[in-house]
DNA sequence: TATCTGCTATACATTTATGTATGAACACGA
DNA sequence: TCGTGTTCATACATAAATGTATAGCAGATA
């Protein structure tokens, strides 16, 4: 019983979980109705399991198929990143690099970095994948990555930024309306903006700051760009990073002692692609670039 | 220019990678060497690379080709897992689990706890993979793992079996013949069994251990089991986890007092198995089991 | 209720991929 | 030097996968 199930039959899989439906799934991957159906009914066979319920309205999956939905994304991203890797052979900074870093950060800080990466080499072409969550480096999701914290993983090559400071602003108009708070606890009757869900970071200022509690944001938003717009908008007061902040005039710091956050800044690589140029060429480009924007 | 590349190209360029040739890669896959031949031009085609160089003796690869079967390979390691979660589906211990440890450890003492697990769970199928090498759970090439130092990595599931102590250890004929060593020094009138490359262990016991180095190592070999045969043997002295050499009535430890290394123990396992039935009772039976071991 | 849209499933034609057979080139050993 | 056992490449027949067309069903909309 050799493994003989066709790996085409797994890409059809993550199409018709993606899309919900046989016909949606054909459409996406350019193939016909029918065919995905077969797919997955050979798969099904194969497996020995039902991976989807069919109805009218299309494929349900079954506790299973979401079982092994991850192995399968995890093929298509290793998949993406092998013709990835092979269209930027050659000599020169040539092709695609993928770069993961925060929202805040891939907004307000890369584009300068990136223009000028591009400028330099015209043939580079850059992919900005904006999320929080860890981006597996490994699984080859991401070729470079942008990061919060020290990487853990072996198998990476890394360079420490440095720290970048985090503190709470508001614009001065609002507070010329509201008032400047003077301790942790007049923040009450301001409008603070902050996370929706306690996340680590809420968590550790919690910590770190006595009398701080997540029960003073009165503005709730789990999107770190949407606080920013909120402050600059002059809703009230939150969190920023101290070198985006200090860009805007308008913008003023508030209870600069009592809140002062240190973000540990990592830019990280996998170390099988030290020597390929675009990966090093867009490695020393956002070291650099950091590394300005940090001081 | 949608990716449209098959996968099952990937497959086959890693069978021409594994195996040298189409026709090998052929046999391999169980499809015939045409077809095989094909699928290389094809992707070379699509990839707008040249992987192999042809010759009538087989291909050679290229730096593009070696650049890519990292990600091919973790496509393999990948689909495997998934046929092995799937199969392993469906209510009560069943299915294939795959187990890495080290090589010593899966010989001398996973045996018997691999044994009354089977007993336990009859449907339960077990693979060994014995390497030193840090598997990747992450790729899942193994479900769990047995491992000798903490888990640097997120997202796995740890449990710590504690300290598994290491000593000198020689037979009683040998130390009969050659005398009883008192001293470090005396060491170098002596067949030590030690490793061939420098690996991290020779440097850490270098370091702890004042007098000793590499040089000391008369039989050499890298092989871990091949030491614990020669020890037993009465080759020489060499190093031997205690609660392996105290079933043997015929060893005796050596230095005790010099020579006294600890390894951390510990059993992983990736965060997603924690719901799978047959890791989830695997792992138990393995930390039990190892428990007993390291008491 | 009638109609539209989206879905799956099936029957049939066709394209595509695969296998078989064979030839030529090279390495190795008698 | 000649056979033997590899290899890859090509031509042709076959098998397999795919696409096309259509029927049937469910839900939404007017």
């Amino acid at each position: 019983m050799n493994t003989t199930i066709g790996w085409e039959f797994y890409r059809s899989f993550l199409g018709v979980l993606k899309e919900g439906s046989l016909s949606g799934a054909a459409r996406a991957l350019g193939i016909t109705q029918p065919t995905a159906g077969r797919h997955i009914a050979a798969l099904e066979e194969a497996l020995g399991v039902v991976l989807f319920t069919r109805s009218q309205v299309g494929l349900m999956p079954t506790e299973i198929a979401l079982a092994l939905r991850p192995y399968a994304e995890a093929m298509e991203s290793t998949a993406a990143s092998l013709e990835r890797t092979a269209t930027s052979q050659g000599e020169g900074v040539r092709g695609v690099v993928r770069v993961s870093a925060s929202d805040v950060i891939g907004v307000e800080v890369l584009p300068p970095i990136v223009a000028q990466l591009r400028e330099q080499h015209p043939d580079l072409k850059v992919e900005l994948v904006l999320t929080d969550r860890i981006h597996d480096l490994l699984r080859r999701e991401a070729d470079i990555a942008v990061r919060m914290m020290r990487p853990e993983q072996g198998q990476l090559v890394a360079r420490r930024i440095g720290r970048i400071e985090l503190g709470l602003y508001a614009r001065k108009d609002y507070l010329s309306r509201h008032g400047e708070p003077r301790t942790v606890n007049e923040l009450t009757s301001h409008s603070v903006i902050g996370y929706d869900q306690r996340s680590a970071f809420v968590r550790k200022t919690e910590k770190s700051v006595h009398g701080f509690s997540r029960d003073m944001f009165s503005l709730r938003t789990d999107n770190n760009l949407a606080q920013l717009a909120l402050i600059r908008g002059g809703a009230g007061i939150g969190f920023c990073q101290v070198p985006i902040a200090r860009r805007d005039d308008a913008l003023t710091r508030v209870l600069a002692k009592k809140f002062s956050l240190q973000l540990e800044t990592w830019v990280t690589m996998h170390e099988d692609l030290r020597n390929s140029p675009r990966c090093r060429a867009t490695f020393d480009a956002l070291v650099e670039g950091l590394q300005q924007y940090v001081a």
